[in-house]
DNA sequence: ACATTTTTCTCGACAGCCAAGAAAATTTCT
DNA sequence: AGAAATTTTCTTGGCTGTCGAGAAAAATGT
């Protein structure tokens, strides 16, 4: 409820300010951050100092000196000053990374998932053991990992880290935080992937300087199912995202069965699983296969663009599930630009007409202007990044711009 | 970007929470409005003094001595700080009403529109006299007129408060900041009128105290068109809403044509043009009439209810547009309550079950809970309420909090 | 060596919040 | 009626924070 403001809070949002200039920025100077956050050089040189002593930031080892006067000295995070653990479960495998504070990927190593795994207590040890292996790899100890980060597919209850609905799992569900809060201080997440793929994209893109208004960004993720994530900048520069689970909206009513138990849904014609029912004409009420390799969805694609029939039609009508989708989705949210990734980019060209009849097919968008959609092939990398900057952006906002929140001070 | 924080902008934001305080809580006294905001009396002291100096609060008369000890000053906004006018446009009228900053209505008339009017210039003069003579009637000065915020059916271009499309006037634009801003200082907004229904209900239903999570709500508007309005109350307690098209979501693709041109528009079959079409069985290419009387739906609705079929298919019709709409809607934005509205709540009965299948068909509220669905019969006031409080609660955050920006300041 | 230039650091002024206690205004008790 | 008790409002002094201006520092150029 419309927090009060103290001086404490005022110094908590400048020292906000001055770390995301160092994330967004890289190394800077003094008085580089003073231009850049608009804060006088007195009040950046106060705060420098205070994070200095709180062993946050470090002087980076000597500038070449490029010109006359006194040299900037540039200032960096001390790497050291904290770790994320980012873990990401697919149904193949769960990838473990270690990233320290300055952002750099420290470790990482992938473990394989028995095929179709069900039990659920086994999955849990072996995630409980694969933490436990990241920590000792680099020697750190349990309280360092200051937040750990799961993207995952499926559905995450809102307001805690559970899984609620899986394409693995199913209906089994997951309590992350029962799971690990008794071995691990930090706070512990879980999160729709394609969510990160978009604050991915948006990060990257660092948004038009103080326009008054909010840009968004849709990503598509074309796999064994469809996600969706949409990132938003708000006006004040934050970055938020969420993702809906739009594999799961109806396309069409009382349509082919899906294996999330309903009938319709948009991943029910656009899923691998929906490609190939449509494509071998398997009954609408079957599913054909719970998880179908990517080469043989390439194999339809072949044949699809070798003229035959039938698979050009699964791919025609998994464009139209998709593209529909879209359409209603910036009919609800407004124009924005859509990002595609994902295996499924493979097969793009078969959908493309598709997807663009869609988004052309609105109200709003006929009266301004098509919005853009391009096409990101490296979705893990965009998962990644997206995953570890955002934990540590809101590691710097949130608990270490906090001096009260800071335990670990030192001398 | 990330704004810096000084002392000024602190004293901004405590300003605003105190201004809040009254507007929310009513005439309080000092000792509330520390205890609701949590700063301190001396504070509380400091902001009020200077607030009554401004000539903003003042000290309300008289307290009914209730206990022991020194009775408690109640303070509250003047009436005279400030005025918005609100104005509604519906296709049959345009409503004026001025409002003081305390929040009441001082003065309110009406003037009917000409059936089917096309004429966008006669529109903007007598748009422009009806507010002339609102401030005539009153005897005040234009730049007393802080705000002048319209609301109407129709798409509002983003950013600007420009008509892009409406029923009446289709595509022909009205910019009203172009209109209105040479004789008229005060901030000019345009707003879609459901998004106001849905900040009405939001507000009303104050929100529990400080749950981390942001709370939302969808009115759902039952006229002519359908319109849709979805307010969001953030963890901070700021209240925002907006108000996609979803009249003109795609519910079937090639379904009937809709008035904006779009085939399959929800509106198409659930618009009162919509279900005429489907009872009458008129070619689903043909718009039946534009403007169709209330009595002649409640005739159809008679009809369906004494067992007719296609009357009955008619409003089934609409109501799975609506229903399966709405649960394409939860789909993208998560659960929540939904409220409906209008004129078309006479009927509610018919298209209720099929509202309900929409809602249910979800994935995850078949994992949570059944949300809300109320009914609000008093659309207007809805409107009202939502615009005049949405007015009054920026003034108080972003120009009245803010000294700066206050030039008619007082001894 | 000394002037020049550029950056960083320091100091005093000013604004804001808060705790604590003084002052004010009323009721209750004697 | 006057004193005590009670509750609220107002004031004061201390602390924290930002800022402008200028001093100090650290390099290059002459």
């Amino acid at each position: 409820m419309l927090m009060k403001a103290s001086t404490g809070s005022l110094r908590m949002q400048n020292r906000g300010i001055v770390l995301s200039a160092l994330r967004r920025l890289g190394a800077v100077s003094h008085t580089e951050i003073s231009e850049w956050s608009g804060l006088s050089s007195a009040t950046i040189s106060a705060i420098t100092t205070e994070l200095e002593k709180e062993n946050i930031l470090q002087r980076v080892e000597q500038a070449p000196a490029s010109g006359r006067g006194r040299p900037r000295v540039k200032l960096q995070q001390n790497p050291d000053a904290a770790y994320i653990a980012t873990i990401r479960i697919t149904s193949e495998t769960i990838q473990y990374s270690l990233v320290d504070y300055s952002g750099i990927l420290k470790d990482r190593f992938e473990e394989k998932r028995p095929p179709e795994e069900k039990d659920v207590d086994a999955f849990c040890a072996r995630f409980k053991a694969g933490l436990e292996r990241l920590a000792n790899r680099s020697k750190l100890d349990h309280a360092r990992i200051m937040t750990i980060s799961i993207a995952t597919k499926g559905l995450v209850t809102r307001g805690k880290p559970e899984l609620s609905w899986s394409p693995v799992f199913e209906n089994q569900t997951i309590d992350f935080e029962a799971l690990l809060s008794k071995d691990w201080p930090g706070q512990i997440r879980l999160t729709n992937d394609t969510q990160f793929a978009a604050q991915a994209i948006m990060r990257k893109n660092l948004a038009s300087p103080s326009n008054q208004e909010k840009s968004q960004i849709a990503v598509l993720s074309l796999n064994h199912s469809i996600g969706l994530g949409i990132a938003t900048q708000e006006p004040d520069g934050r970055i938020t995202a969420f993702a809906p689970p739009f594999g799961h909206m109806m396309h069409i009513n009382d349509g082919p069965i899906c294996r999330c138990g309903s009938h319709g849904c948009i991943e029910a014609f656009a899923g691998y699983y929906g490609i190939l029912r449509t494509a071998f004409e398997v009954d609408k009420n079957i599913i054909p296969a719970k998880f179908i390799p990517s080469t043989e969805i390439e194999k339809i694609a072949m044949r699809a663009r070798q003229g035959d029939r039938m698979s050009e039609y699964a791919f025609r009508m998994a464009g139209e599930a998709i593209g529909i989708g879209i359409g209603r989705l910036l009919t609800l949210l407004g124009p924005m630009p859509i990002a595609i990734t994902g295996a499924g980019i493979s097969y793009y060209d078969l959908i493309q007409d598709a997807i663009l009849n869609g988004v052309r097919n609105n109200l709003q968008i006929r009266r301004e202007r098509m919005p853009d959609i391009s096409l990101y092939p490296d979705e893990s990398e965009l998962i990644f990044y997206g995953n570890a900057q955002g934990c540590l952006s809101d590691l710097d906002n949130n608990i270490i711009a906090d001096r009260t929140a800071l335990y670990w001070k030192q001398t």
